[in-house]
This record gives structure tokens, C-alpha cells and sequence, in this order.
DNA sequence: TCTGGGGTCCTAGGACCC
DNA sequence: TCTGGGGTCCTAGGACCC
């Protein structure tokens, strides 16, 4: 099947994670229309069912929203601790088929099993066997692409929800790209969508062939890699779990019951973010010398971040806190706050003691993996809620963090 | 009771040093 | 004394992803 230097690989997309997970947990909630949200007053719908976006309930609807478009809309507040879980374990199966799997999210990953079809045949079998273990397993369905390259895989999962199979072979790129929307790419946002529009270009054949020198002198050096993800290509390997594998940054933001503008109780919740990323710093081995804080006002629409650089790296909760805290000496605040956010980049990484033996090495990259996930998606609540466990904010925030995007990138409109 | 939270990557522009 | 260039580090802001 796979040509010389051909590769094939597999995207798989669990389908409405979140809400197919607490279907499953709760059989009361099966078949019904079903809305997972964070906590907290000021939420969104992170994830609704499919009974759910059958009736217009759409992610990051308010739940009044919800409601509105479905009154029968079962609220469950999600569970962070639940799905990092089923993710682990979803992942466990992945690694039966390859070794070479890359997490994009807690729901969706990359398979390369160009070295894999000696042993089970085709990738559409893979495909098959990966579909009925989780469904035997979890209950749950995914979608899963089959494409040569990250790009077209993922725009395949894409195409058949929920519980689809699809398909896309090297010689029929063009013909399935001809009249595709360039924003299902990932990696074309509205932004991106609105000045190639601007451009008369509409589909991925159309951008596939535009001149490179047109694309590269509006958008500079992202130009090129537009051409070519108009043209269905992409290098980009499949990046499994590694030493190398390193956070870049780690921060926790929140929006408030109701905006404030008390001092000191702004400087309390500095004070309880600066502690869950100190703390999750710490768990991570890490330190960093770039503290961020950011501050979005109660008109939602008005927001600013500043950041600083200290002459040494810090992960204690007290020192973040302190840091974020000069960042605020120098601004006046405008309005009551309704979210505030502490980040901290720049990070050095502690050096790790590796096994003397590859066995034991193979052993602790396959935990170290999991530890990743699991406290990537796991942690806050946990940390937030043992915190302050009396404050009604401490309920369970449900988010569905990347941290691999790939994809176009800034561009300069010139 | 309008509108969450976790990331990565990219660029521009200024400061500073050689 | 004036002018110029390259490199690095930093801040700020934006686009994109889930």
C-alpha cells in the first residue's frame, strides 16, 4: 500500500469527548441531550452530545443559550480527572498499533503506521480494530482519518461525525481538494479565511494553485506553506512523546463569580493563581524567568497583558505571586476585573537522571508521557479545589487544552 | 447572568552590546 | 565625531488550535 517514501497516517477524533464519557459514566444520560460546562456561574458549554447539537447547542454557548435553543438540555458539570483517564487509557490502545503517536489534545491524536502495515495489513484495518477496542472498552465512537501526511488525516477524521471512517488516498489529494473550504484546513482561521477570501480565494484548489510570490507577498514567509497546504502537502512528522518533549510555558487564568474591584481581593486571587502554577511548575520540574499577568475588564472587551523578566528563574508560589504583583503596581486599573491570568515562560528545565539501561529509559518516557497528560489536563481542579475548598469557584473547570498546534501561524498582512 | 481556559508560534520594535 | 550593521534579549500583541 504505502509507496516509497510514502507515509500513511491516521487521525483519530474521539467523538464529543467530554459528553460521550459522561454518557457513559451515567446511563441516565444516554440518548439525551446532554451539555458538559465548567464550573462556576460564569461558564461556557465545552462539549455538548450529539442528541444535544442535533437542537442548535453549539460549544461555547452560555448555558441560558443552551437552554434557550433546547430546553430540555441536561447541565452536567464536567470532570477533568474522568477524561484524562479514558485519554490515558484511549492512548494505551494507540501505542498496540505504533509507537509513533502524538497527542494534538486530549481527544485527538496522530498515528504514523507506515511501519505498522507489515503486521496488521492495511491502515483501514488498524482503523477498524482501534474503533471497536474503544468502543468495547469506553463505549465511546471516534472518527478516524486515513491520509500520507498530519495535514490530510486530520481533514479526513473531519469529514464523517460522528463514528466515521474516511479515507483520503495520494492520487485523490486533488480531487477531494478541489472544492474544500480553505478554513477546514487546520490552520486557516477566520482571520486567515477572510484575507485569502479577500483574495478571491475560496477553496483549497484555488489555493493550491495561486502564484507563491502572491501568497508570499502578503503574508511573507507563511506565503509558501499556504501554497502548499492548498496543494494537501505537509512534512510535518509525527512527533511521539521524548526527552525533548518540553512545556514552554504554564499558566492558569480565571474569570471571576463577579467582576471586582477590591484590591486585596484581587491580590487573594493573584495570590491562589500564582500558587496553582507554582505548584504545577514544580510538578513539571521546571522553573521559569518570565512572569505574565493579564487582566481582562468587566466589558469583556477590554483587556491588556504585561510581562516581566526576572534575573534568575523562580517556581515558589510566593515568588510568582510577588512578581505578578509588581506587574500590577504599574498599571492603574480601569475597570473592575472580570478574569485575571498569571503565566509563567522562559522556563529551565531540571535535568533529568536517565536510566543506565534502554528498557528501563523505554519505561520511564512511556510514564513520563502519561504524567504529561495527565497533569496537562488533569491538575487544576484538583489544586484549585484543595486550595480553597470553601470558595464556590472551585468547582471543576473543564478545558480542553492543545499543546502542539500546528498550522499557519501569525502573519503579517502587509 | 452574555460570551472559558489551556497552550504554541510568530512578528514588530526597542534596548543594548560589539 | 559620526554612521552603520549584526546579534541577542525583551515586551507587546495577535492568530490559531483544542
Amino acid at each position: 500500500m504505502a509507496r516509497d517514501g510514502q507515509r500513511t497516517v491516521l487521525h483519530i477524533d474521539m467523538n464529543a469527548f467530554f459528553a460521550s464519557v459522561e454518557q457513559q459514566a451515567n446511563p441516565a444520560l444516554r440518548g439525551k441531550p446532554i451539555a458538559v460546562v465548567g464550573g462556576g456561574g460564569r461558564t461556557v458549554i465545552t462539549t455538548s452530545s450529539y442528541e444535544a447539537r442535533a437542537r442548535g447547542v453549539k460549544t461555547g454557548m452560555a448555558i441560558w443559550e443552551g437552554k434557550r435553543v433546547c430546553p430540555e438540555l441536561i447541565i452536567v458539570v464536567g470532570d477533568n480527572r474522568k477524561y484524562t483517564h479514558t485519554s490515558s487509557k484511549i492512548n494505551v490502545i494507540f501505542r498496540d498499533f505504533t509507537s509513533e503517536v502524538e497527542a494534538f489534545s486530549i481527544d485527538e491524536s496522530w498515528l504514523d503506521v507506515t511501519h505498522s502495515l507489515g503486521l496488521f495489513g492495511t491502515a483501514e484495518t488498524i482503523a477498524y480494530l482501534i474503533k471497536a477496542r474503544i468502543r468495547h472498552n469506553f463505549g465511546i465512537t471516534c472518527s478516524i482519518g486515513i491520509a500520507p501526511n498530519k495535514l490530510l488525516a486530520k481533514l479526513a477524521s473531519d469529514m464523517q461525525k460522528p463514528d466515521g471512517l474516511t479515507i483520503i488516498a495520494a492520487d485523490d489529494v486533488s480531487r477531494v481538494l478541489e472544492a474544500m473550504p480553505i478554513n477546514e484546513l487546520c490552520g486557516i482561521g477566520k482571520k486567515m479565511q477572510h484575507h485569502l477570501n479577500m483574495m478571491s480565494i475560496y477553496t483549497c484548489g484555488e489555493l493550491g494553485r495561486c502564484e507563491e510570490a502572491r501568497l508570499t507577498r502578503k503574508f511573507g514567509i507563511i506565503g509558501s506553506r499556504l501554497k502548499l497546504m492548498g496543494q494537501g502537502i505537509d512534512h510535518s512528522p509525527v512527533t511521539p512523546f521524548s526527552e525533548e518533549d518540553e512545556v514552554k510555558s504554564v499558566g492558569h487564568s480565571r474569570t471571576l463569580e463577579r467582576d471586582i474591584d477590591d484590591p486585596l481581593e484581587i491580590n487573594r486571587f493573584l495570590l491562589q493563581l500564582s500558587e496553582m502554577v507554582g505548584s504545577r511548575a514544580r510538578r513539571y520540574n521546571v522553573s521559569g524567568k518570565t512572569i505574565h499577568l493579564y487582566v481582562r475588564y468587566a466589558d469583556f472587551f477590554s483587556s491588556w497583558g504585561k510581562q516581566t523578566t526576572l534575573k534568575s528563574c523562580i517556581n515558589q508560589s510566593d515568588e510568582i505571586y510577588k512578581a505578578a504583583l509588581s506587574i500590577l503596581a504599574t498599571v492603574n486599573l480601569e475597570q473592575p476585573v472580570r478574569l485575571l491570568g498569571v503565566s509563567l515562560s522562559n522556563l529551565k528545565h531540571e535535568a533529568k537522571q536517565l536510566p543506565l539501561f534502554e528498557d528501563e529509559r523505554k519505561k520511564l518516557f512511556a510514564t513520563q508521557a502519561m504524567d504529561t497528560i495527565n497533569d496537562r489536563f488533569g491538575s487544576m481542579a484538583v489544586t484549585f479545589g484543595s486550595l480553597i475548598p470553601e470558595k464556590a469557584s472551585a468547582g471543576s473547570h473543564v478545558i480542553p487544552p492543545s499543546w502542539r498546534p500546528e498550522g499557519v501561524k501569525n502573519i503579517d498582512v502587509k
